[in-house]
Formats: C-alpha cells, sequence, structure tokens
DNA sequence: ATTTAATTGAAATGATCATTTCAAAATTAA
DNA sequence: TTAATTTTGAAATGATCATTTCAATTAAAT
C-alpha cells in the first residue's frame, strides 16, 4: 500500500507562509518555495496542486494561527474592555517582532491579489466579515455592561475598530517606535469609553 | 538636431499608473506596459531606463496628483476643521470611484515592496512624514483655535490620523458603502473635538 | 517477499520575464 | 538638402516562470 506523506505539513506551511508574506504572490517563485521548504517540486505539486493551491492553504494556515492566538488570550480576560485591549496588543506584538516589514499577509494579500483573484477575494472578505463580527459581539457585551457607552451601534463601533486594526498594521510596516504605537493604540480606543 | 520626445508623458504616466496600480509592481510585466501606453518598448527604456525606473515615475506622478487634489481642495477651506474633513473627503470619494478595488498605488506599494526595494523604502517613508507633517500643522492651528482639543499632542493626533486613513483606504478595498465609511469617518475624527 | 501506490529527483516543457541590439525611419537645425 | 540624433520596430537574448513528465525509489499492507 502507498506510502504516506513523510514531511511535517505544517513545518512546510510554516515556512511557505514566511516567503509568501516576505516577497509577496507573485514575487514568490516556485523555486523559492523549493529552496525554503526544502520540498521536492513535484512533492509540492502532488500535495499542494498549484502555486495558488498552497497559497491558500498558506492563508488558512495563517488565519488559524492569528485565530488560535486571540482566542488563546482572549479566555485569560475577565472583561470586555481587556478583550479589545487585548486584540490590539497581539496585533502590536506582532508589529514590533516583524523585524524584516514583512507587514501582515492578510493585510498585503487583500492589497495584492483581492482584486485579481477572486478566491482570494472571498478569502478576505470572508475573514474580515468573521473579524468585524468578532469585535462587534465584544463591543455588544461591553455595551450591555455599560463599559463602553452607546453613542454608536456596536457595529458601528466594530467597523471603526477593524479599520483601526488595519492602519495600525499598515503604519506599524515602517514605524516600529513602540512608545508611539501604544499612545496610537490609546488613541483609537478612546471613542470607545 | 535631434528629434524631441513625441509621445505626451502625463498621459503615458498616467497609463502606466493604472496598470501598475490595478496589477502591482510585481503583477505588471514590460508586456502590460507596452500594451497599455501604445508604447515602444524601447522608448520605455529609453524614457524611463527600466521598470523600477517607471515605476518610481509612476509613484511621483501619482503623488504629486494626490498634493495637487488636496492643495486645491485645502484653499477652499475657511477653518482647521474643514480642512481635516477635507483630507478624509477626497480619500472617501477615491475610494467610491474606485470600482475595480486596486486600492491606493501608495498603500500597495507599501506593502508589496517597502521590505524589498530600497529606493521604494525610502520614498514611502519620506511620504509618510511629510504627510503626517501636513496634518500635524493642520491640528496645531486647530489647537491653537481652541477648535481641536489638546489632550493629545499635534503629533499625536497626526499619527492617530495618517493611521486611520490607511486603515480607511485598506477597508475601502472591499467596502464601499458610503453610509459606512462616512459614518467611520465621523468615528475616526470624534477624538478631536 | 511481493504487491501497490505514492514520493522523489532531475530533466524537459514552453511560456513569459526584463532587457538589449541595431538597422530603418523620423525629425529638426543648419 | 544635409547632417545630427532620437524614436521606432522587430527580433534576439538569456534568464526565469509555472507546470509536467517519468523512471527510480520508498514504504506500507498483504
Amino acid at each position: 500500500m502507498p506510502k504516506v506523506e513523510t514531511f511535517d505539513r505544517n513545518q512546510v506551511l510554516l515556512k511557505a507562509t514566511e516567503i509568501f508574506q516576505k516577497k509577496g504572490y507573485n514575487g514568490t517563485s516556485m523555486q523559492d518555495l523549493v529552496d525554503v521548504t526544502n520540498l521536492n517540486r513535484s512533492s509540492i505539486y502532488n500535495s499542494f496542486g498549484c502555486k495558488l493551491g498552497i497559497f491558500m492553504e498558506v492563508l488558512s494556515f495563517y488565519k488559524n494561527d492569528i485565530d488560535q492566538s486571540f482566542e488563546k488570550e482572549l479566555i485569560k480576560t475577565y472583561n470586555t474592555a481587556d478583550a479589545i485591549k487585548v486584540i490590539f496588543e497581539i496585533t502590536l506584538k506582532s508589529i514590533l517582532e516583524d523585524d524584516d516589514k514583512k507587514g501582515c499577509l492578510l493585510v498585503n494579500c487583500t492589497s495584492e491579489m483581492a482584486n485579481q483573484e477572486p478566491i482570494v477575494h472571498s478569502f478576505v472578505e470572508k475573514n474580515q466579515d468573521k473579524m468585524i463580527a468578532m469585535i462587534e459581539d465584544i463591543i455588544n457585551k461591553g455595551q450591555l455592561q455599560k463599559i463602553f457607552n452607546e453613542k454608536q451601534t456596536a457595529s458601528q463601533y466594530a467597523l471603526y475598530l477593524f479599520t483601526s486594526l488595519q492602519g495600525l498594521r499598515m503604519t506599524g510596516i515602517l514605524n516600529k517606535n513602540e512608545e508611539e504605537l501604544r499612545n496610537l493604540v490609546n488613541n483609537i480606543l478612546y471613542i470607545l469609553y
């Protein structure tokens, strides 16, 4: 019976994520992927189909990674104010660790490919909707608890915060000044109280 | 004596801008540029040097266009509150007109190339600094006139507003709902009053 | 041990990439 | 008109692109 997949799929996806995040989709060649994954060219095609195939798996992998880190930190939070802060804290940490200015893969591919590849378009659109819905839930709870004001609906605040997160990721590509970025986050959250 | 340049350089740069904005730097080929500019391949190399050469001219062209539309609208404004609103209004208009979800060339190339091409890195960095300085000037005047509060320095508000602009451009790629985006802008500006 | 089917390596495919080359055509000042 | 010089067209360059091919190798199940 068949030989089974020997390589560590997660390890391969991690390496592929790094190179796609660094060079972008169009800037990354199959040769780049062969080099960084230490996988045979045939094995890549065998396991992922085509370049867009491995990219879509990378997108899911990257998104799951973010979801997990959110989940892990959010269950530790005692109130909704902390929950929102944690989301920005994770983003800030990710920015400060991003030494080679790669930026966020989801933001990058939204700007590079959303208008070119329908499958990427629907992926990032769905992902954005989920993210906004998650924030809206938190705001909703916070408003019920009178922690956040009700001048705007939870939905409106969610769009505002999601937009701020994307802005933060863009600004954070070139600006790694922690003090400035922390103050920026405080200013973003000011409207909620 | 020499034959002079016959083609309309601005027209060529406009066409080149459109294709770079739509497909990105790595997604645009010299053949694409030949096709959209109706210029000979040799003429492109003769006039712009190389692909990165024409791209850098496109960046300047695009940036000048934005600067001019800002200048044109800003001289009409009577107070600093309007000045800030005008900046967001121009951005909003640009988003709503962007039917094919190209996004902003400066945002796109920050995410695609700032970490790969030093010359692009320094261009967008300088451009960001100037934009933030311009916003800071407006905030400064507004604070002196007691139109904006002084809970944060003009510099801190400028970074916040610039980040919000970038976030708005990212959100505006997939979300073209004018009502939602207008409310979003109002929320962004809330902190100033 | 033999069968079975996937993995692997390495080479080949043919398209497309950015860039160069160069002779012919075009244009302008003298 | 002639001389000067650039634009133009079209082909060639050689590298790199994504993808395919296929024989050899590998590993599990019988």
